[in-house]
DNA sequence: CGGACGTTTGAGGAACATCAAAGCCTGTGG
DNA sequence: CCACAGGCTTTGATGTTCCTCAAACGTCCG
């Protein structure tokens, strides 16, 4: 989790401006003279996977955007065991309640190598305070939590265990353009669908003899015709 | 310029600057230069159990603050069935997702008899043109749907049924200050844990005989310690 | 090569869904 | 005031799914 100091010396307002995801991020809407106001810096951090983006109750200062990568949202439970309550990609923020409160609401970890654009929670602030440019691009962002939670509870807590793993496979493969995509370890799985690792293994070992899914390392693909005939 | 205490049409301003619940809603914040922008009116209704506040894909011209009673938000699934993700109460928005879009993103429901202020997304777009005193008021509302969709996930969607049903009448019964609440039909309390009406059923039932729960029609009043041993 | 960690597989049992029927409230109309 | 219909709740019997405990197997890495 290391940062290039290099990074800091150029001024920030262009390389907003240039971002190469540009339409994507919290910045969209932004006017160039919108970004001259931006003076504090706006660190571009690389992280690997098992790297802890930030903890749960940990004081927030920042405001993650998710440039690439995978990240999961998770909450311990009172047995030592967690769930994950939210996946985080491309365009997604993370940290976002920290703009209605002091500290953060999950432990935020990368699954695929990631790179986020680490914002500070004041910058927001006064961006708000002196355009409203900001506010539409927020406002959807937070509509996205909500919707990205009501999907959660419809597909993936929702029928059979083999009905939530073939879900999250399709999910998970449509969120990004590539022919293959991560496949997060059984266990988060299991975190994930509020199933046991050893069903989460099971069924994607049977999906696998049945041709429904490819997997090499960490990475699948999957037939999703066929996957949906499986369930 | 006088206006009359019975009249209903009253000068808004007024009427919002002397609500009961001012403390708990979405204008908690705003100052008297700022009601006196709003022009358009606001309007306090009343709903029954059954009632539908608007459907899911409806033209969304209105955010709804909920000054009284309970209700669901609901989401149907392909086969039929639905699945609760959301139960509002008092001081909670319903259809503030109308912010970000044209369309409201479920049915809302009324269970227990409630009343509401109907205000339109103009009123609001407007506010927050002219002042940035509605900004941490919505912005807390946000991040309140998103923490109640991280206990949705983790208290009602993991664990034994027994346990999910405890915890949710545990949940309901702490949401108001009387010593009895409202206690949802067994069909809505299967579509709100993901168990079936008939496993709903034989769990409040064995409560009810074991001493942890007590009804009275739709009401039900609960011994929380005996509850926490049952499961 | 050996150890650690994640995955897969197995056997057995508990929890829950399903299908079906009976019971119980509540409101309605005779 | 009582009888009855309809809807919700409760209960039962049965079968399936999934969890639990346990062990073997791979794979990656030092």
């Amino acid at each position: 989790m290391t940062t290039s100091p290099i990074d800091l010396t150029c001024n920030q307002s262009e390389k907003c401006q240039r971002c190469s995801i540009r339409q994507l991020v919290l910045f969209a809407d932004l006017c160039p003279e919108d970004f001259d106001l931006l003076q504090l810096p706006i660190e571009n951090i690389k992280l690997q996977t098992g790297d802890v983006l930030y903890k749960e109750k940990q004081a927030a200062k920042y405001v993650y955007t998710i440039r690439s990568g995978l990240l999961k949202q998770v909450r311990y439970l009172a047995d030592g065991s967690y769930r994950v309550v939210r996946l985080l990609q491309q365009g997604d923020l993370a940290g976002i309640e920290a703009l209605a409160g002091s500290s953060y609401m999950h432990h935020t970890i990368i699954l695929q190598d990631a790179t986020v654009c680490q914002i500070p929670i004041e910058k927001i602030e006064q961006l708000n305070e002196n355009t409203s440019h900001l506010y539409k691009q927020l406002t959807a962002r937070w509509k996205k939590i909500q919707s990205d939670a009501d999907l959660w509870l419809t597909e993936f807590t929702l029928g059979s265990s083999k009905k939530r793993v073939a879900k999250l496979l399709i999910y998970l493969s449509t969120q990004n353009n590539h022919d293959s995509f991560y496949l997060p370890s059984r266990e988060d799985i299991g975190a994930l669908l509020a199933i046991t690792t050893e069903t989460a293994s099971r069924i994607i070992a049977e999906f696998k003899r049945q041709g429904g899914v490819q997997t090499q390392r960490h990475y699948a693909k999957i037939d999703i015709a066929k996957l949906k005939q499986l369930y």
